[in-house]
DNA sequence: TTGCTCCAAGAGGCCGCGGT
DNA sequence: ACCGCGGCCTCTTGGAGCAA
């Protein structure tokens, strides 16, 4: 699945498309703070494929971010979340307004299917009965946790961009860099232009700063 | 052909040293 | 005290070799 329509192009274009990038940030797509979730995925499930294109361009990096921490894999992140939007798109009439926000049922999707994705390496691994059942409690938490307090995952990120916004850029970036666009700490440090223990040491403080800046 | 084991290489975290 | 830098240690991953 991939689309080319650069930029930002959510419902209402106007309202984000002059939002800055961060400076010195990865080339990622702009996410549009006002987007409307729940607009696009009524759309999706009325049958605008256009709606789904938008959703993607306004999670797609965010969604890769999530479910790539899960899975602990850079490919096999890429077939969940390929699947998550089959899903997303398929599914999208069984989405309900009244018990709970779009996005939040968006990222229990994908969540879902990277935690199965998940288990199933596991199961590989011929884990016991006990513990697969508490990756299954897990994945029930996970969507229960993302479909009820999507406003508090949201004032969430919403500190994470500040507490980023208070880090000098090039740590920001390399946060970025490491954390979003999945890149090595090697691959940063040529990126930036800096000595490889200097990005260890950058990542390492830096998430220090955050941790403290989000508690 | 498949499955298993071993080993080398790479990645990331932690820590210490030296400079400012 | 803080920061830049690099070394060390541990863990993971991928490939080679071998046996069933």
């Amino acid at each position: 699945m991939a689309w080319h329509d650069p930029g930002c192009t959510a419902f209402g274009p106007a309202a984000c498309a002059a939002k800055p990038h961060l400076p010195g940030a990865p080339n990622l797509p702009v996410p549009c703070e006002d987007f409307n979730y729940e607009a696009a995925l009524l759309a999706c499930a009325a049958g605008e494929r256009a709606a789904l294109q938008r959703l993607y361009e306004q999670e797609a990096a965010r969604l890769l971010a999530v479910v790539r921490r899960i899975v602990r894999d850079g490919a096999l992140a890429e077939d969940v979340l390929h699947d998550a939007w089959v899903n997303i798109w398929t599914r999208a009439t069984s989405f309900d307004p009244a018990r709970g926000s779009a996005r939040g049922w968006i990222y229990s999707v994908a969540r879902n299917l990277a935690l199965n994705a998940r288990r199933d390496d596991l199961r590989e691994a011929d884990l016991p009965q006990e513990t697969l059942q508490v990756l299954d409690d897990q994945a029930s938490l996970a969507a229960w946790d993302a479909v009820n307090r999507a406003g508090a995952w949201a004032d969430s990120a919403g500190r994470v961009g500040h507490c980023l916004s208070e880090l000098e850029p090039v740590r920001r970036d390399c946060i970025l860099y490491a954390y979003v666009d999945g890149l090595t700490q090697k691959e940063i440090a040529a990126r930036v232009s800096a000595p490889l223990g200097t990005v260890k040491a950058w990542i390492q403080r830096s998430l220090v700063a955050l941790r403290a800046c989000m508690s």
